[in-house]
DNA sequence: CGTAACTTTGACCTAAGTCAAGGCGCGTGG
DNA sequence: CCACGCGCCTTGACTTAGGTCAAAGTTACG
């Protein structure tokens, strides 16, 4: 039985902007559902439209992109709260692909309202635009990571973002979180081959800087790992959830 | 004298959607003046907010992020009809500096007025939020090339992107575009050293698929080109100016 | 208990970086 | 009118971060 977005669990943390009675009114029309997907599965396909977007609730995924010679560029990590497949919402056209790695809740929303949305809720477009303009900027910096750093910042780049955004959504006790996600998926994601990036990852650890076995990582000095890394960002501002 | 909207050189280019009427003179109205600057004018700065917001009409610059190292990526290039400061309309800091790289001629927008456009203009606030992802989108594909690809095709991707926005711009003539950038600029771009980014445009020079000097890029066979860089898009879509 | 999907480690290789020295065009000032 | 200084491009010699290959550990699971 899904939600209703009074009870959404993600609206009571406190990374996310508060609702007005009237958006949240908004939201619960706008929701058309609640869908359970299995690991593995695949939500989105670039280059194909898609007639539903989603927010995830629960679990996490990557966004990525295929290249030609079969080389795979991990775009980002999905985390609760994410919204999935705003280019298929204005484009009609993804241009990257999205895959769950877990087990996702996601909750489903129709393509077709958006423009509703622009129309009457201009509170909730400047959202979604933020969104998008902020992932922008997250794109930037990881491009600039990728494009200028070290095997070693990178990584610690990757976990300090990683880390921040899993204290922020409550997933961080004990300064460790769950991060269901494949060495590869890391490599892919930052530029690296699976064994640079197992070994670099081996450094960090004798630094006594992270521990990341069994789809846990643990941080222990966010600062001094973000000093590594050359400057990252360890507190994401308030954000809208859409 | 401040050239009216509906006079607008780059409105009449196909590359660019129609406007109606009446998203004309909202237009006018949210024009607030023109702004020329000299080449190597600091046009926003990373970190800082910006009262104003501009869309390119004439020259060109560069989009960058500085990091703490000194190194610098450049994210995008600025070509006429390109939208500045998004980010500081939004959130209102910038996540990247703009730098003029010739003169240019900026539309001059207020930043207070965006807002204005949400609540009255959803048709325009729809657009700019097309051209918000769809920057998002190619700052993966960048992504994808910096992860993935080798430095002659990161170039090859490089330049075949350049020459075909050039091209919807109607800068190419001859199978030649004004490129006014610097080697290092090109290379900041793309992750790689000036020494290799020479090197490989030589490479390149050699098989006879590009040209590129005094500020004038020649490519011969676009096609050869893009496949040579595994894949990148020649004919973008059509997309609305702001 | 076998096998499949990940991680770890060691040995070796190469694409790209760094360093350094010239070249070339252009503006400025003696 | 020439020279010198500056910004940018070019080239060669050498170094290195990170890639590739290959094999062996580890879990987790049917």
């Amino acid at each position: 039985m899904a939600t209703k977005c009074k009870d959404c669990p993600l609206r009571a943390l406190s990374c996310f902007q508060d609702f007005t009675q009237d958006e949240l009114a908004f939201m619960q029309r706008f929701k058309t559902g609640e869908l359970t997907v299995e690991a593995g599965t695949q939500l989105m396909m670039e280059g194909s439209s898609s007639p539903q977007l989603f927010t995830a609730l629960r679990g996490m995924g990557v966004r990525y992109k295929t290249l030609v010679h079969g080389r795979r560029q991990v775009v980002n990590f999905i985390l609760p709260g994410d919204f999935i497949g705003l280019q298929a919402g204005l484009m009609d056209e993804m241009r990257h692909s999205v895959e769950a790695t877990t087990r996702m809740t996601l909750c489903v929303f129709n393509r077709s309202d958006l423009w509703t949305m622009f129309k009457h809720q201009p509170r909730r477009a400047y959202d979604l635009t933020w969104l998008a303009a902020t992932e922008e900027g997250f794109l930037g910096e990881a491009l600039a990571t990728v494009g200028q750093r070290t095997a070693i910042e990178r990584i610690a780049w990757a976990l300090v973002r990683i880390f921040s955004r899993g204290e922020a959504l409550g997933l961080v006790r004990d300064r460790m979180m769950p991060l269901p996600y494949r060495q590869q998926d890391l490599a892919d994601a930052l530029g690296l081959s699976l064994v640079h990036t197992n070994k670099t990852l081996a450094k960090l650890r004798e630094r006594q800087l992270v521990g990341w076995q069994g789809g846990t990582l643990r941080i222990n000095d966010l600062d001094a790992l973000a000093a590594l890394a050359g400057g990252a960002d360890t507190t994401p501002e308030k954000r809208p959830l859409i």
